[in-house]
DNA sequence: GGCTGTCAGCTTGTCTGACAAGCTAGTCTA
DNA sequence: TAGACTAGCTTGTCAGACAAGCTGACAGCC
C-alpha cells in the first residue's frame, strides 16, 4: 500500500476566484476603495457562471476584503484588519452560554487593557472616560437610581472608552462583544451595586490619570472582581 | 438639518440565515461534528431559495464554522479553517499595524492564561505540553532544525494545550484564532529562534508544575516577548 | 435659477430549474 | 463471499428571470 499520497487538490471554481481576486488586491492592482468590476463582467473575464462569482465575492467580504453596495457596486474595503477581529467576536459568541468563561476572560481583558490605557491614553481618552463617569453619576438623582437605561449605557461607554485608549482596536471590538453578551445579566444586577461601581470607576481613572499601570490595572481588577461576584450570586439564583 | 437619524438596517436574507445558524450552534442545538440539515431541507425550513442558503452556508464555512463536503454533507467543524491564516497573511502585508495588536492581544492572552493553567493543569494536561516539548525537541537533530514543520505544529500544540488546561474554551478558541493568523508569519522566523524556544517552554512547565502562578506568568512573557521582538524585526525587513 | 419628480440604465439580491460531480448504501452478479 | 453496479442522496455550477436599490439625466414647476 503506498503511503503519503496526498488527496489531489480539487480546487472549486469560486475558491480560485478568490484566490485570483485576493492575489490582485495584495500585488497593488486593487486599492481600498477601488470598485471591482460588476458580477456580470467578472463572470466574462474569468468565463465561469454568476453563482460561482458571487460565492467567491461574498466570502471576500466576509474576509473583510471587499464591500458590497447594493445598487451601486462592490469595492476593496479600506479599514481591512477587521477579520480577526470578527473571527474573534465569534469565538466568543459561539461558546453561548457559559457565563463563567465569560467573566474570567472578561478579568483578565479588562486588567490588561487597563494597565496598557494607563500608558497610552491621551488627554482625550482621559476626558472622555472622565464624561462616562460623570454619566454614570447622573442616572442617580441623590442615592436612588432613576435612569437604570442611561447608567448601562454610561457604564458600557466607560469601559469601551479604556480599551480605546490603548489604541488596540482587537482589543476594543473583543470587550465589545464580550460585554455585549453579559448586557442582559449586567442590567439584572445593577440596582444592587450602582453606587458601588461609581466609586470603582473613580479609583481606576486616578489610575490612568498617575500613568500608573500597576494601580489602574488593580483597581480594575477589584471592580470586575466585585462585579463578577454579584453577577455570579445572580446568576446562581436564577 | 436632522442629526443622529441612523440608517435603517436592512438584513439580508442570507444574512439573516447567518445568524440564526449561529445561534444554534452557540445554544449548543448543533455541535461539532454534527451534521447540518441538507441545502434543500433549509430551503424549506428557512422558506427562501437555495441561493440564499448557499450563501448563508459559504459565510459560515469562511469565517470556520462549517465545512462542506461535497456529495456528503455540510458539517459543523471541530477546528478553524485556514482561511484566517489567510486572510490575515494578506492584512499583515499591507498594515503593520495589524501586527502589532495581534501581538499585544496575544502577549496579554498568552500570560494570563498560563497563570490560570498553573492553578488548574491536571495531571494529564502537564503530560500533554511535555510531550509537545519533546516533539519540538525531536524536530532537531543535535542542534540542527531539521524538521521546522514538525516543529510549527508542536509549538502550536504547546501552546494550546496550556489553554486547553485552564479548563476555558474561550480562552482556547481565541488564542487558536490568534495564533493561526500569525502561523504563515511565525513560521519564517522559526530557524533564527527555535533553540531558544525550547528553553523558554521548559521554564514555563516548571512554573506550571510548581504551581506557581506568577512564575508561570513571567515565563509566558519572557517567552513571548522574545518571540515578538524576533516577529517585530522581521516585519521591518520586509 | 433652484427644486422636485420621473425614468432609463446600471448595480446587487433572490428565486427557480436544470445538470454535473461525488459520496453512500444496498443490490446484484460471478 | 468479493467485487461491480446502480439508485438516491448530497454539494457544485450554470443559466435565466425578476425584485430592489442607486445614479444621473432630463423635464416641469415655483
Amino acid at each position: 500500500m503506498l503511503e503519503n499520497l496526498k488527496p489531489v487538490s480539487r480546487v472549486s471554481v469560486s475558491d480560485e476566484i478568490v484566490d485570483q481576486m485576493a492575489g490582485l488586491i495584495s500585488a497593488g492592482a486593487l486599492k481600498p476603495g477601488d470598485r471591482v468590476p460588476s458580477e456580470k463582467q467578472l463572470c466574462v473575464q474569468f468565463g465561469v457562471g454568476r453563482t460561482s462569482v458571487r460565492e467567491a465575492l461574498r466570502s471576500l467580504s466576509v474576509m473583510g476584503i471587499l464591500k458590497t453596495q447594493r445598487g451601486e457596486g462592490t469595492f476593496v474595503s479600506a479599514e481591512r484588519s477587521r477579520y480577526v477581529e470578527k473571527a474573534m467576536q465569534w469565538d466568543v459568541l459561539l461558546d453561548g452560554k457559559a457565563a463563567g468563561h465569560l467573566i474570567e476572560t472578561r478579568l483578565m481583558l479588562e486588567c490588561e487593557t487597563a494597565s496598557f490605557a494607563a500608558e497610552r491614553a491621551s488627554e482625550e481618552d482621559l476626558a472622555a472616560i472622565a464624561a462616562a463617569i460623570a454619566d454614570v453619576q447622573n442616572a442617580f438623582s441623590g442615592p436612588a437610581l432613576v435612569e437604570p437605561g442611561r447608567y448601562l449605557e454610561a457604564d458600557l461607554r466607560f469601559h469601551l472608552a479604556i480599551a480605546r485608549a490603548t489604541r488596540n482596536p482587537i482589543l476594543v471590538s473583543l470587550l465589545g462583544t464580550i460585554r455585549g453578551s453579559m448586557q442582559a445579566w449586567i442590567a439584572k444586577t445593577v440596582p444592587a451595586r450602582a453606587a458601588k461601581s461609581i466609586k470603582d470607576h473613580r479609583k481606576i481613572l486616578a489610575g490612568l490619570r498617575a500613568r500608573n499601570r500597576e494601580k489602574a490595572r488593580a483597581a480594575m481588577s477589584a471592580h470586575i472582581r466585585s462585579s463578577s461576584s454579584d453577577l455570579r450570586r445572580r446568576l446562581k439564583q436564577t
